[in-house]
RNA sequence: GCUCCCGUAGUCUAGUGGUCAAGGAUAGAGGCCUCUCGAGCCUCUGACGCGGGUUCAAAUCCCGCCGGGAGCACCA
């Protein structure tokens, strides 16, 4: 380049001509990049969680991308309930499949079929007899530690190289209550010096005799991840699966398993790893908080669950641009959550009433208040004229002001925002803070908030934290209908739920 | 330790050999507007991890290093 650029113009000019006309401009990619060997109309998606719980919005990038892939390609999206019988540290939930499934409606995204792992495991067994006839597969009877530690040694347990009728026979063992929890286990062959000791031999099927939530005690062998997946990714047509980097190794498991049984499977692809910051928690941590009740329900702030956002009033697509905005990038991310944030506000903050709110009030009585003055009304939205007033009735002469501010001005000027001056005298005994009314007119002096005491509402706003900052929102907050989201001026977004039995108005505060 | 993946501004991302002296978003700074500390408008700050190669030309290809992450279950 800078020998280039050392020459002279005129030699430049003719290295110029001699060069192939320059690339046309390169096109913008919006969206995801394209999926390989997709076809519109042909792609089907699948989103397969664990039914342990709400959906956390580490799970949104799978719901979203699966879904706007849909999108692209015209294609379906299943969900799979990935129900198989878990582990002792990991149980499917009874609760699990319907709180998902709510979620996925809050979600905003419609799946074409719902499946069950937990309905599929006759058709998982039917492929066993001939992966052991063939010599592919093996049961196994090691117990657990001798099992892996054979593995970690590149060590062949005895079973394996024994005859098909010997296999086949514990295998009906197996089925039949022979063998017991952890006694035998069927396993792929696989290299036994494959450099990943996980994947030397990996089992296949095992022996669970826990009650399962939606099948009970039907079955007491069940399949792995790997081996279920790949039967039902080819069994029910799934063309692409799509997940995160941390399943890269049963993609390897299923390409060996699919080879062993003859079958062509779909094609992978993954996305990094997302931490939203905020989010320290995990899914199976808020589990243990909700269920010991530290927390208050799936919906509780502190879960991140689908539910609590939602409660939070921060919309699904918020949370989708938020998604997929990170695209399809393999690197691991820790996103603050004031990106979502970004995203949520751009989306209310055109259509969301203002109300007058504030918080650790101090009241503040205003001597000589002009006796004309009962009502005054203000916009619902500064920018958006069409979105009408609403009235605050101010005859009262008493109204909260943020002490925050009350304390900074003691003695001083200061207007009420929208609204008149006055001057901050002192606080007398009562606790009531005293001022003196100056004028109407605006004014150059410190702007504030204020809530006429008639008619103030307490109302309690539970924060992102699990904390609750108490305060006053002005009349009109008070028949709003549940669910209705306010910006609380100079405090933020918040979403109302209702009264609580004390007539407490709670609400959720969504961000600033 | 082994296997795999990833390194572009504070954060996230576009970019796959040539107008890329790097685009966008978000955050930050300043200004305008606004009777919100919100929103809007304008301006600005700010990045290719390091070192070698290959090439006329490297963010882009190769090698090494450094840094981060994931996986290493009879969990999903």
């Amino acid at each position: 380049m800078d020998e280039v650029n050392a020459l002279p113009p005129e030699k430049l000019q003719e290295l110029a001509k001699s060069l192939p006309a320059p690339a046309p401009q390169r096109e913008e990619r919006t969206g995801l990049p394209p999926l390989p060997g997709a076809e519109k109309g042909k792609v089907v998606l699948r989103f397969a969680p664990f039914p342990s719980g709400a959906l956390h919005i580490g799970n949104a990038r799978g719901v979203y991308i699966n879904d706007e892939y849909r999108r692209m390609y015209d294609g379906k999206f299943y969900v799979v309930f990935d129900d198989t019988i878990g582990s002792a540290e990991k149980k499917p939930l009874k609760e699990g499949y319907s709180l998902i499934l709510n979620d996925l409606k809050a979600a905003g995204v419609e799946p074409d079929a719902i499946f069950y792992k937990s309905d599929r495991i006759e058709r998982h067994y039917r492929f066993v007899p001939d992966l052991l006839r063939s010599g592919k597969a093996y049961v196994c009877t090691c117990p657990a530690e001798k099992l892996r530690l054979n593995r970690e040694n590149g060590m062949a347990c005895p079973e394996r190289e024994k005859d098909p009728d010997w296999q086949v026979a514990q295998w009906e063992g197996m089925l039949s209550g022979q063998y017991r929890k952890g006694e035998a286990v069927v396993r792929l062959k696989t290299a036994l010096d494959h450099p990943n000791p996980a994947f030397r031999d990996r089992v296949l099927l095992r022996i669970s005799e826990d009650e399962h939530p939606r099948v009970g005690h039907k079955y007491r062998v069940w399949p792995l991840l790997e081996y279920s997946w790949a039967i039902d990714d080819v069994e029910l047509g799934i063309t692409h699966v799509i997940r995160g980097k941390d399943l890269v190794m049963e993609d390897q498991m299923e390409e060996a398993l699919w080879a062993a049984l003859g079958m062509k499977g779909p094609h992978f692809a993954h996305w990094g790893m997302l931490r939203v910051r905020e989010s320290k928690i995990s899914k199976s941590k808020s589990m243990q908080e909700v269920l010991s009740g530290q927390y208050d329900g799936w919906t509780d702030p502190r879960t991140w669950s689908f539910g609590s956002l939602e409660r939070r009033g921060i919309r699904s697509e918020a949370i989708r641009s938020f998604v997929l905005s990170f695209g399809m990038s393999l690197a691991d991310i820790e996103v603050p959550a004031e990106s979502l944030y970004s995203e949520n506000r751009k989306l209310l903050d055109p259509v969301t009433p203002r109300r007058a709110f504030v918080s650790d009030p101090e009241l503040v009585e205003i001597k000589q208040f002009p006796s004309g003055l009962a009502q005054i009304f203000l916009p619902n939205h500064p920018n958006m004229p069409e979105m009408g007033n609403r009235k605050l009735k101010v005859s009262g002469g008493r109204f909260y002001l943020p002490g925050k501010d009350v304390r900074a001005n003691m003695g001083r000027e200061i207007r009420l925002k929208d609204f008149l001056n006055l001057r901050l005298l002192a606080k007398a005994s009562d606790g009531i803070v005293e001022a003196i009314f100056t004028s109407v007119p605006n004014k150059p002096v410190p702007r504030i908030q204020w809530v006429p005491q008639e008619g103030a509402k307490a109302v309690s706003v539970l924060m992102p934290d699990g904390s609750r900052v108490m305060g006053y929102g002005e009349e009109s907050v008070s028949d709003a209908r549940i669910g209705s989201i306010f910006q609380f001026e100079r405090f933020g977004f918040v979403r109302l739920e209702g009264n609580d039995e004390r007539d407490l108005l709670q609400a959720v505060f969504s961000h600033p």
